[in-house]
DNA sequence: CGGAGGATCAAT
DNA sequence: TTGATCCTCCGC
C-alpha cells in the first residue's frame, strides 16, 4: 500500500459495541470528525472517527467515501466522556456517540454557516420614520441599533419570525449580513448596569463568596446549593457564571424538561445583554437545534440553557456547569440509551476540572449523601430574601370531610376566602383528564385499554376514553357500549373534573387549568401563565407542569389534593419523590409580599413521613429515608441495574430472562454473593402498547462488582439467540421500575 | 439496527 | 418450482 493512506477507527450509528477501521487518504481527519463510509454490501452510513492513525488487525479494509468535517465536531474531552458513558451504561458506543449530535448532524448534513446581522444605515432617524408602520422591521432595526445580533440570538431571543422583515431591511440596504469568523477571542464586556438591579441578601452574598473561594481550589469538586424554594438560587447561578464568562469561557445551565420558563431564559438574556444565550430543548425544530448546538461548539454562544441531552453539547471552552432542580427525574433518559444527565454532568466537570453547581430546594438522596460525606461542597440558603417567609402548611383529614370531586369542604371554603381577598389559588392534582375510571353500574363494563393492562381515563370535554400509557382512544357516547344502559359513571377524579367543580363553585373567578391536555398547542401555556402573572384573582388547577420554577407573586394558597396513593407505593423511591413534590408545590405559595399557606389533603394525617416533613422539613425526611435505604442496602448505598425485555407474545420476554438467569448462575459474582438477581418478573404493568414486559433486577453492594458483572452479562446477552421482535434494554442506576 | 442470503413452507 | 416469509448472521 503506497504511503498516501492511513487508517481511521470509525463508530457507526448501529447498536454495536465495536468500532470499524477504514482506509483514509492523508492527511487524516482528526478524531471527532464525521465521515461517510461504506457498510455491508451496498450501503453507506455516516460515522464518527474516534481514533485517527491506527493500525488495524483487520485484513480487508474498505476506504471511507468522504470526510464531512474539516474540524472535529466532538473534541477529545467530549469523546472521552462519551466513551466513558458507553462503558458505564454498557450501551453500544455507536448509539452513545450519535445521541450526542443533533439530528441534522447525525444525518450527515452540512454544518450551517452562522451569520450575524449588522446595521448599515447613515440616517437612523429617517429610517425609523419610514418604518413607522412596519412594526416587525422597526423592532428589528431598533434591536440592531443597540448591538449587532447573530442569527442564533435572533432566533432564540424573541423574534421567531425575523427572517422576512430582515430580508426587507436588507433589500433597503439598511442591514447587512456577515459571516461569523469571530469566536470570541475578544471577550465582550460582561458587566452591564442592569445586572445588579436585584440586590442580594446577606445569605446569598455569603454563598457567593463561598463559591468564589471554592473556585480557587486546584481540584474542582461539585457543589450542592441547597436553597429553599424562593430563596433566589437563580441569582446565585447568574453570578457564579459571570466570572467564567469574563474569563472568556462558556457556561452550561441544565434544567428539567418543562422547566424552561420563558422567564428564566429571559432573566439570563437580561443579565448578560452582551452575551449570546441559546436554548437546547424539545421545543426547537431540527434546524434551530443544530444551529444552537453548533454555536456552542464554535464558541459563538456563551451560555447554553438546555435540558437533559445538552450534557452532550460540544463547547469550545466550557467553564462551568449548573444543574437547576438537580433532583428532577427528567434528567434521567428513560428510553434507548438510558443515561443520567446529572451524573454525566458531574463526570464531565470532573474530566475538565471545572466547577459544577447542583441546585435544588429538595436535593436527591444521592446528592445529599455526597454532600454529607464531604464529596460535594455544601451550600445552603435557608431564607427567602427580604421579609418573605416560607408558607405555612397544614393537613386536612379527608376522612372527616365531605368531598366533592376529591376536594374537601374546608379547602373549598379556604379557596373562596382567598379569592374574595383578591388573591390567587393553586390546586395541584397529578392526574389529568376527568376521571381515571369509567364504568357502567348496570353490567360492570369499564373502559380498559386493549393494548395495555390499564384503565382508560375519561376525558369529558372530548367525549373520549384515552389510555395515558399508549394513547389509544375510544369515543364515549351516553350509553354503555356493552349493555346500552343509558348512564355511565366515573370513579376518582382528574384535573378536568376539579376544573368543573371550581367553575360551578366560583362562577365569577377565572379558573385556569394547566396540564398536557390544555397546553399542547404551542404558546398556550405561555398565554395561561400570562393570565396568572397579571395578578388578578385566579384559581389554577394543574398537574406537575405547574410545580416547576414558576413565580406567581400573588399566589397565597396552594392545595395539594391527592397524595394518598403515593404514600402506599411499593417503589422505594416514592416517598422521596412525594416529599420533593410536596415541597416544590408548596414553594409556589407566598412568593410575593403576602404570606403563603399550603393545605394538604390526606386520609393519613398521622403518616410519619408527612408529619416529619411538616414539623422538621425536607432535610430531616431525607435523612430518615437515607437511613432506611442504608438498612435495605438500596441506592445510594447499594448499586442496581435493571434488565428489561419485552415482546408482542405473552411471556416471551419472561422466558428470555429466565434463560438468561440460568446462563448467569455460573458467574463468579453470583456464586460469591457479591451480586444478586431478583426476578425475572412481570413489569408492574405487564402489557403496554401491545407488548408484554418483564424485568430482572441486578443488585450489588459495590459498584465495581456490579460493573464487572454487567460486562459479562452483556457478552452473554449478545451471544444469546433471540427472536427478532424481542427487545431488551439494560438500565444502569434505574430510577423507574414501571 | 438493517440488509442479505439461506431455510422453510404452501400452493402450483 | 416458485414466491413469500421467517431466521440468522454480519458489518471494517
Amino acid at each position: 500500500m503506497p504511503n498516501t493512506l492511513g487508517i481511521v477507527r470509525v463508530v457507526i450509528p448501529r447498536p454495536l459495541y465495536q468500532a470499524f477501521d477504514y482506509h483514509c487518504p492523508l492527511p487524516l481527519p482528526e478524531a471527532g470528525c464525521r465521515v461517510r463510509v461504506p457498510l455491508g454490501l451496498n450501503s453507506t452510513v455516516v460515522g464518527i472517527i474516534i481514533e485517527s492513525g491506527v493500525t488495524s488487525e483487520f485484513e480487508q479494509l474498505k476506504a471511507i467515501e468522504s470526510v464531512l468535517d474539516d474540524k472535529p465536531l466532538l473534541d477529545p474531552s467530549l469523546l472521552s466522556l462519551l466513551n466513558w458513558a458507553s462503558i458505564y451504561y454498557h450501551h453500544p458506543i455507536g448509539e452513545v456517540l450519535f445521541s450526542a449530535l443533533p439530528k441534522r448532524l447525525r444525518e450527515g448534513r452540512e454544518l450551517s454557516e452562522n451569520f450575524s446581522w449588522h446595521l448599515n444605515c447613515d440616517d437612523h432617524e429617517a429610517a425609523l420614520v419610514s418604518l413607522k408602520r412596519a412594526h416587525l422591521q422597526r423592532e428589528l432595526f431598533q434591536q440592531l441599533q443597540s448591538h449587532s445580533m447573530t442569527e442564533a440570538q435572533l432566533t432564540s431571543l424573541h423574534l421567531s419570525k425575523w427572517r422576512k422583515p430582515m430580508q426587507q431591511l436588507e433589500a433597503k440596504s439598511w442591514v447587512e449580513r456577515r459571516k461569523i469568523t469571530n469566536d470570541h477571542s475578544t471577550v465582550q464586556d460582561v458587566d452591564h448596569p442592569n445586572q445588579h438591579l436585584i440586590e442580594l441578601s446577606e445569605e446569598q452574598n455569603d454563598s457567593l463568596s463561598q463559591l468564589a473561594e471554592w473556585r480557587k481550589s486546584s481540584i474542582q469538586t461539585p457543589a450542592l446549593l441547597h436553597g429553599i424554594t424562593g430563596s433566589g438560587k437563580t441569582e446565585i447561578y447568574l453570578r457564579a457564571i459571570k466570572p467564567e464568562l469574563e474569563a472568556g469561557r462558556q457556561a452550561l445551565l441544565m434544567i428539567p424538561e418543562i422547566g424552561l420558563t420563558p422567564q428564566l431564559f429571559q432573566r439570563f438574556c437580561d443579565f448578560f445583554p452582551n452575551q449570546t444565550v441559546v436554548a437546547l430543548h424539545s421545543g426547537l425544530n431540527d434546524s434551530q437545534r443544530a444551529q444552537n448546538w453548533q454555536s456552542a461548539q464554535t464558541g459563538e454562544a456563551d451560555i447554553v440553557v438546555g435540558t437533559r441531552s445538552s450534557i452532550f453539547c460540544a463547547f469550545k471552552n466550557l467553564g462551568i456547569i449548573i444543574i437547576d432542580e438537580e433532583h428532577d427525574g427528567s434528567f434521567k433518559q428513560q428510553e434507548g440509551f438510558h443515561y443520567h444527565a446529572r451524573d454525566l454532568a458531574v463526570k464531565r466537570a470532573n474530566q475538565l476540572n471545572i466547577p459544577i453547581l447542583l441546585g435544588s430546594a429538595t436535593p436527591g438522596l444521592e446528592t445529599l449523601l455526597n454532600a454529607e460525606r464531604g464529596r460535594y461542597h455544601y451550600l445552603q440558603l435557608k431564607k427567602r430574601p427580604g421579609t418573605r417567609k416560607p408558607p405555612k402548611t397544614s393537613l386536612i383529614d379527608i376522612r372527616s370531610q365531605t368531598l366533592e370531586a376529591g376536594v374537601s369542604r374546608k379547602l373549598l371554603s379556604e379557596v373562596g376566602k382567598q379569592v374574595r381577598d383578591g388573591n390567587q389559588v393553586m390546586l395541584f392534582l397529578n392526574r389529568r383528564g376527568y376521571a381515571p375510571v369509567l364504568l357502567c353500574i348496570q353490567c360492570g363494563w369499564h373502559a380498559t385499554c386493549s393494548a395495555c393492562n390499564a384503565e382508560m381515563t375519561f376525558h369529558a370535554a372530548r367525549h373520549k376514553a384515552i389510555c395515558h400509557h399508549c394513547g389509544h382512544q375510544q369515543r364515549i357516547g351516553t350509553a354503555c357500549p356493552s349493555c346500552q344502559h343509558p348512564q355511565l359513571t366515573t370513579q376518582g377524579h382528574g384535573t378536568e373534573r376539579v376544573e368543573h367543580l371550581l367553575l360551578s363553585h366560583f362562577p365569577d373567578t377565572p379558573v385556569v387549568r394547566v396540564d398536557r391536555d390544555t397546553t399542547s398547542r404551542k404558546g398556550e401555556l405561555a398565554r395561561k401563565l400570562e393570565i396568572v402573572r397579571s395578578g388578578e384573582p385566579v384559581i389554577l388547577i394543574g398537574t406537575q407542569m405547574l410545580t416547576k420554577g414558576h413565580d406567581f407573586p400573588n399566589l397565597t394558597l396552594v392545595g395539594i389534593l391527592d397524595i394518598d396513593q403515593a404514600l402506599f407505593s411499593t417503589d422505594y423511591r416514592a416517598q422521596e419523590h412525594l416529599a420533593q413534590q410536596i415541597v416544590q408545590v408548596s414553594g409556589r405559595a407566598g412568593r410575593g409580599e403576602k404570606k403563603g399557606h399550603v393545605v394538604l389533603q390526606t386520609s393519613q394525617p398521622q403518616h410519619p413521613m408527612l408529619n416529619q416533613l411538616l414539623t422538621q422539613g425536607y432535610r430531616a425526611v431525607a435523612q430518615q429515608l437515607l437511613q432506611e435505604r442504608q438498612a435495605w442496602q438500596y441506592p445510594p448505598f447499594g448499586f442496581q441495574a435493571l434488565i428489561r425485555a419485552n415482546a408482542p407474545q405473552f411471556e416471551e420476554g419472561l422466558l428470555f430472562l429466565s434463560s438468561l438467569r440460568d446462563d448467569l448462575r455460573v458467574l463468579p459474582e453470583i456464586e460469591t454473593g457479591e451480586v444478586s438477581l431478583l426476578g425475572p418478573m412481570p413489569s408492574p404493568m405487564e402489557k403496554r402498547s401491545d407488548r408484554y414486559r418483564y424485568q430482572m433486577l441486578v443488585s450489588a453492594n459495590r459498584r465495581s462488582s456490579l460493573h464487572c458483572f454487567l460486562d459479562q452479562l452483556i457478552s452473554v446477552l449478545r451471544q444469546k439467540k433471540k427472536s427478532r421482535d424481542l427487545r431488551y434494554i439494560l438500565d444502569v442506576d434505574p430510577t423507574n421500575f414501571m
